[in-house]
DNA sequence: ATTGCTGAAGGG
């Protein structure tokens, strides 16, 4: 407790402060279930001034190519071009790419290029109520931290305490995740875990809570779209729980050094929450060891449904993972990304999808499509009428 | 800086 109070102290202490040397902070929970112990820990906000900007440069070739060579130049060429390269090399794919890039793939390619559209008032609706829900078992404080090896620790303890939150409490909230999974690094956050505690086998099992602007339920496409990412979820639990994790790629991916000596602050937090640590590699260490006790998640996998405007709850939708279709949506995002396929459009019977997009009027699906010439004009000069750009 | 950036998810 005393730690917590003197965390948020020195987070007060900060905020008077017109320090320019603050780095990163970190939000940093305890279960409300135990207050006197610090159980869990949350999301981390960084502030790095190691922002690293990945622009591509321009790909200069070889002159002189015998044709051998040329073909793998090309795909060193589009390798290097691709988005993965461009906008993930310093940091893993998300979740939310892989289901942003199934919902559409050209639109994830604008927000890319372009900038990502401010959120929608029914998307901070939904923050805000996945906020409430995750302070229902975790309280979060902030904790400044140095290095990007702080960071990266107070994550991987985060996953620890939410872990044995999940083991002791049998349930858990926006819990992160990673892995190493097709050949790229995958990060996430699973909304919630449950474990059925009087039940003989033991398996967590993943939930995803939905919230909805209209008291319907969603289409075919956004319900699709949503077990795409409880079956990523489940995928990179399973692999986390089955696999060792790869720290020497880890460190070298993030370019870490695993011998970091961590903050005293994080030090600290990491001696009260059980796991005394001196170094990044230390907490890597207690990562692994949780990693190996924890059990492989259910294979049925829950969504709910529910109203923004009263928390009724608007339906629940059970379904079982399906790796097989997993693998071939993810095969088929990783081909965008990796710049081995042009970007897709949606499909003629979800061009719906299009009237809540803010690229629409700029995407050419909407000018390669059959429609007669004159309602392209009229629904152009509607869209046209309807952006609103601050000057 | 009563801001915006950082990040993952936020809804459609």
């Amino acid at each position: 407790m005393a730690l917590i109070e003197s965390a948020l102290l020195a987070v007060k202490r900060s905020s008077f402060s017109s320090s320019i040397h603050i780095s990163k902070s970190l939000s940093l929970s305890s279960s409300s279930f135990n207050v006197n112990n610090v159980r869990s820990i949350e999301s981390i906000s960084i502030h790095s001034k190691r922002r690293l900007s990945t622009c591509c440069q321009d790909v200069k070739v070889g002159d002189i190519e015998d044709l051998g060579n040329s073909v793998n130049t090309q795909k060193k060429i589009r390798k290097l071009d691709s988005l993965l390269h461009r906008f993930r090399r310093k940091r893993a794919l998300s979740v939310t790419d892989m289901v942003q890039s199934e919902w559409c793939q050209k639109q994830m390619e604008f927000i890319l290029l372009r900038g990502k559209p401010k959120a929608t008032e029914a998307m901070k609706a939904g923050t805000e109520r996945h906020a409430k829900l995750e302070a229902e078992v975790v309280q979060k404080i902030k904790i400044h931290v140095k290095e990007i090896e702080d960071s990266w620790a107070l994550k991987l303890m985060n996953f620890i305490v939410g872990a044995n939150q999940l083991l002791f409490e049998g349930l858990t909230r926006e819990l992160p995740v990673i892995g190493y999974l097709e050949g790229v690094w995958m990060v996430g956050v699973i909304d919630e875990i449950r474990l059925p505690i009087n039940e003989s086998v033991q398996s967590p099992f993943l939930v995803e809570n939905k919230t909805r602007s209209r008291d319907t339920l969603p289409a075919e496409a956004q319900k699709r779209n949503s077990k795409l990412q409880l079956m990523c979820y489940k995928y990179m639990w399973d692999n986390i729980v089955t696999s060792n994790f790869p720290a020497s790629r880890f460190y070298t991916f993030y370019g870490l050094n695993s011998h970091y000596i961590l903050s005293q602050e994080v030090q600290d937090l990491a001696a009260a929450s059980g796991f005394p640590a001196n170094t990044l590699d230390d907490i890597v260490m207690y990562y692994r060891n949780t990693c190996a006790v924890l059990p492989p998640s259910h294979n049925e996998l829950l969504i709910r449904y529910e109203f923004q405007r009263d928390h009724s709850l608007l339906g629940e939708e059970k379904f079982t993972y399906d790796p097989a279709w997993l693998m071939s949506q993810l095969r088929c995002s990783l081909e965008f990304w990796l710049g081995e396929q042009e970007a897709s459009y949606v499909s003629p019977d979800e061009r719906w999808k299009c009237r809540f997009c803010n690229f629409a009027t700029i995407c050419p699906n909407n000018s390669t499509e059959s429609e007669t010439k004159q309602a392209e004009t009229e629904l152009d000069t509607v869209s046209k009428t309807e952006i609103r750009r601050p000057s």
